[in-house]
DNA sequence: TTAACTTTGTGAATGTGAACACAAGTTAAA
DNA sequence: TTTAACTTGTGTTCACATTCACAAAGTTAA
């Protein structure tokens, strides 16, 4: 299995195990079978160690995972020990709270610089950041910056997602309510609650 | 085709289609063919007339789509005509936020309870609601509230969320940062930045 | 009325991921 | 050493979602 693409929804699990398996080693635990890891997740066993084995085998047959062995492979994987630095651009309600998210730094983002197109905010500081003009998106490519996060109203999303790639930018975290068209090569993720939300009532039966 | 089961990932579309034929709308447009939305979204058209297809034809060949009549439609299959009543458990930082958030309204939810185990904050309002102590959740059948949203913190999440299954809600909005499990027949959306944030750093090279 | 052109709706083919079953390896006890 | 009880890793099967191709239906213009 080792040479197979990977499934993005193996990707997609991961985070969940990883953090499970975080709990779990903080409550002292050393070994974990894929059932243990399942039951206290509500999933498969064999859904876990299949998307265990498409990276190797981690695990010893009869006996079960090693939890701080497994730990350090999915932080590699998902490159967790890498510090990654990110632009954000859009300091406004959104912007703030997302800066304000402690999220962020648990998983190894650090938000190295700010952009807004509005004249009152630009020199301002947030959090030792100064907020710069988005005409200095430019500058992400020397600095290294290869992430973004679009936290601009909806008009603005597409414009900044095509500053930000021609700005070398290779990841964008993008909170804005709608999908943005980028290069296949940089990959989008969209969080949008209200997406999320309005599938809700779909499945609530009407009384 | 109608009657299929709908494939869920249709209804996770269907929302974005949805805002997408809004702003078109208030563009002053009135017809539009699955192209033109394709285009506009980044997708494909035989997708979209896929995913209207399966809940019977809505447009006119030759012609395409009637975009006020397509909104209605939407809104009727994603039940965002009814407003929803909902119960948000949970008053503290992430609580107060999703309190907050404009865009519940938009789609359909009214926060009409919320509810703390903090007895300095029991008793307090917040727009208009006041909170009540975690007890009285059991009170949400008789109320005729439906759906509720967790925002406490990880430990307490399985736990609030079995109260809200026995006080007879059908969906829960989960922000807490952890899968809960319920009965099959209630509907639980998670929504985890953090997770979906921790898989960004996989798909970016490492410079 | 006819012919050329659009665009939808859908059966079929293809692709992808989930579920399963079981061989292979490990442990422990008789 | 043998046997029984576990648990992983993976080939196979199955279910579901996407993509495709095209018939059906409507429009326009001559």
């Amino acid at each position: 299995m080792r040479y197979h693409k990977i499934p993005d929804e193996t990707i997609r699990r991961l985070p969940i195990y990883y953090r499970a398996l975080l709990s779990f080693e903080q409550e002292g635990h050393k070994g974990l079978s894929s059932k243990g890891l399942a039951d206290f997740l509500g999933a498969n066993p064999w859904q876990i160690r299949k998307d265990f084995s498409y990276f190797g085998a981690f695990g010893t047959r009869g006996v079960g995972y090693n939890i701080e062995k497994l730990i350090r492979q999915i932080k590699k994987i998902l490159k967790l020990d890498i510090v990654h630095k990110t632009a954000l651009v859009g300091v406004g309600n959104l912007g703030s709270a997302v800066f304000a998210y402690p999220g962020f730094a648990m998983y190894g983002f650090e938000i190295a610089a700010a952009f807004d197109n509005d004249p009152n905010k630009i020199g301002k500081k947030i959090k030792d950041i100064t907020i710069e003009d988005v005409s200095n998106i430019q500058t992400l490519r020397q600095r290294d910056i290869k992430i973004g996060i679009i936290t601009v109203p909806l008009e603005a999303s597409q414009q900044t997602a095509d500053s930000l790639v021609s700005a070398g930018v290779t990841g964008i975290l993008n909170f804005s309510p709608c999908r943005v068209t980028v290069p296949k090569k940089v990959k989008v993720i969209t969080i949008n609650i209200a997406m999320d939300l309005a599938r809700l009532p779909y499945y609530i039966p009407v009384s």
